[in-house]
DNA sequence: AAAAGTCATATTTTCGACAATAATGAAATT
DNA sequence: AATTTCATTATTGTCGAAAATATGACTTTT
């Protein structure tokens, strides 16, 4: 892997765990001490960000974190539900036996993980997001449609950004039991029943959004900054 | 303007106009000579091009066009609709004054063109296209989703490498009167007959598919070299 | 002859220095 | 006191060279 890469990788988990908090500006030499690379690399991977809106940037100003607000979560949550559904549909009128598979195997790591730690070490943790991740995606993944995918994966990544101070709050419990939504949403989606499971889908996402709303209303500094 | 974004531009502009051909592979040397500008620059502006999918890379091995191919044209094309009905269904819904006064705008900057110039010079192509654009994003710019609005620039892009090679055949008469076509669709969305818009908008893209399809089954070569 | 290794060349990637521009703050002026 | 001017400093943007890696021709081995 090259250094640019390692420099997005860094950068683009940086952003999302809100560690370089959004509204920050970026300044080389500080990103350059932080990441043990030159100007070089780092410029790629700020460029690559810029174009997926994580960073923002001002000719000869630099670049910053790109910020956060309520309206965005919002629009982010509505477009990922016009994505996903009409994905789902998709994937649940065409999608084969390895669609399906890859539902069930995703299905199943993520309730092994639920069982198994209540709240684990910053591995663990990223392990559980990749795997909440991963379900999501193979729900979508039977499509046939890159763009599809593509913008899942955008609007996935941003919405991360807001979800991530929840997920933080492991004492709150969240008056969800969000395995059961996840085995419900799988079961809808491998009985192929379109409708049942776009609904679930939405409600699935309106509940994190209303519970983030909440939680921004309560704490609006913990992002916001 | 910074050499990194003239570089972006000019890039992405041979790109769309298939200066550059689908699959080509772009060396450093050659781009460095072809735009005159140091290698920094021109890695910023095709990072940020790969981000958008214009352009592809593997690591140590340099950067290429994005290739073309008709199942992608027919993805960009089905997508386009989704999110632009959405958008468009929205802006009918919430639209202000303002935005009308934008569709009224570009529909008299589009119909005053095709008055005047019956094929023009490169520039009078590029302000054509440039119109043609503002017409498309001003029917959805009340939606109010900043994430909408992207997706319809990133599909509208991808959209114009395809349909290039039309837009060159201009003695070719389309059998179709595209003026027509898109004053209908400022009516109907200006009358806020969201039903109707969206029929307008689907059957308007789906020709232009159907069209493009047909003139690359007769001509393979000319973008897909 | 086919496969594997070896070297020379071509190409990408990264660094460090330099140039260009913006931000800062002190001195001068109104 | 507020504003402007100007020099100083900090920061970004660009270049050219050097390091790292891939490519392709050639030799050797099986």
């Amino acid at each position: 892997m090259t250094l640019a890469e390692t420099a997005y990788d860094a950068l683009r988990r940086d952003i999302v765990r809100g560690v370089l908090a959004p509204g920050k500006p970026l300044r080389m030499a500080q990103l350059s001490d932080r990441y043990g690379m030159g100007f070089s690399p780092l410029r790629e991977a700020l460029n690559r960000l810029q174009a997926e809106r994580l960073v923002t940037s001002i000719a000869l100003r630099g670049f910053s974190v790109a910020p956060l607000s309520m309206a965005e979560m919002w629009d982010t949550i509505n477009t990922r539900v016009l994505i996903e559904q009409r994905a789902l549909r998709l994937s649940i009128a065409q999608g084969g036996d390895d669609w399906e598979a890859g539902i069930v195997s995703a299905l199943h790591g993520l309730m092994l993980q639920s069982a198994r730690a209540v709240d684990g070490s910053a591995d663990e943790q990223k392990l559980q997001e990749d795997r909440h991740r991963s379900f999501h995606l193979a729900l979508i993944a039977g499509c046939g449609s890159s763009w599809l995918l593509e913008f899942f994966q955008r609007l996935y990544v941003e919405a991360e950004r807001y979800r991530y101070p929840m997920l933080q709050q492991r004492s709150v419990e969240h008056h969800r039991d969000i395995q059961a939504e996840h085995a419900a949403l799988a079961q809808a989606t491998l009985a192929r029943d379109a409708d049942l499971a776009c609904d679930l889908l939405a409600e699935h996402y309106l509940r994190t959004a209303r519970f983030i709303e909440a939680l921004m209303a309560a704490a609006p500094q913990a992002q916001t900054a």
